[in-house]
DNA sequence: GCTAAATGCGACAGTGATGTCGCAGAATGG
DNA sequence: CCATTCTGCGACATCACTGTCGCATTTAGC
């Protein structure tokens, strides 16, 4: 390869396997060895190595590679756009790439103390969202942030996690906007 | 001790702080070492070793001990009950052992071929108050049970999860209750 | 076709968790 | 008070995963 920074062609298709490999693995059992990520990625160990050097460092890379699809997937909202339907395209935007939402939002503080994990203060992640849709009377004003917020991931994972199974994607989808927009009504 | 197969008094309270041990650090991480669980009951490697010969032991000891909890916990719902009503009961009933529950669900597939996790045909687990309280209209008829069930566990989930940060559990149960029967109106 | 990069294979030592011991002290029950 | 049981401590071999090599082979670019 070239001395370029930013990796491209089959360079970066190897990586995004791999990262793909590990968002599928470390979804289920964040103790699943590299080795097996290795094989799902249909790359020899020594490679995924080569591409990460050690557990950490491909746990940082697909912590940032996670949040940067969950954002990029859902483009910034207009401000003056509806905020319950800005939580929906952002609902139907992190179902499409389950394994990385399960794999972000899993265990609460897999993440605590790792300097590419948004801090939880109240001008990030869902909290202006979700504050905009309860003045506007989308959330009842008895539920604190803290649920709303538990509760969207809840069920996004749940339809991440049902759309693995028999029901379809499409449906699931569907069924998540549905609970979530009903219960968060006042 | 005596030869008898029930355990009771001292042995039994020994055994019980190992589960409740296990289920704590389980529930937030599964591969968390067995002499985590032992520091954390209060007990030495070696105790817990004689409790449980090994890992797999003491994971099929905790599934079913915390399966008899989540049904223990909730005597069984009178044939005239109202059947969301049954399910509310179940809910709260689950919130109060969170721990329990995480560490059953927060892996659909963690006992996949345990022969003491239960077969999820249609005849067992929430199904039947399921039919129930969609025949009553209690749950939307386009509802699938998968989501019903999945989102049960979700919500049961989620509450358990916000109960151990700055939410009180009462709050928790009722938030979620309210967002699960919301959820499934039609 | 030639060169350089990328990959697979196998080996290696290091590390932490596991499961098994024996022994000595503490707790328990008669 | 004595015998039995339970417990903690530390040692031990074993195992799985990790991270690093060197070397041979394949692939890709010019």
């Amino acid at each position: 390869m070239t001395t370029e920074q930013i990796e491209r062609g089959a360079r970066a298709r190897t990586r995004a396997a791999i990262l793909d490999a590990a968002a599928a693995l470390w979804a289920r059992d964040f103790s699943a060895p590299f080795g097996a990520i290795a094989e799902r990625a249909e790359v020899s160990r020594s490679t995924l190595h080569r591409y990460f050097a050690d557990r950490q460092a491909l746990v940082d890379a697909l912590l940032v590679d996670s949040l940067d699809h969950l954002n990029g997937a859902d483009p910034e909202s207009a401000s003056d756009e509806d905020p319950m339907d800005a939580l929906e395209r952002h609902l139907r935007a992190g179902i499409e790439i389950g394994d990385r939402v399960i794999f972000l939002f899993a265990d609460p503080d897999r993440f605590a103390g790792n300097p590419n994990w948004p801090a939880d203060d109240s001008s990030e992640g869902l909290t202006p969202l979700l504050d905009r849709a309860r003045a506007e009377g989308a959330i009842a004003a008895d539920i604190p942030n803290a649920w709303a917020e538990n509760l969207f991931y809840a069920v996004l994972y749940t339809a991440a996690e049902v759309s693995a199974g028999d029901v379809p994607r499409h449906m699931a989808a569907d069924l998540a906007v549905r609970s979530f927009r009903r219960s968060m009504a006042g």
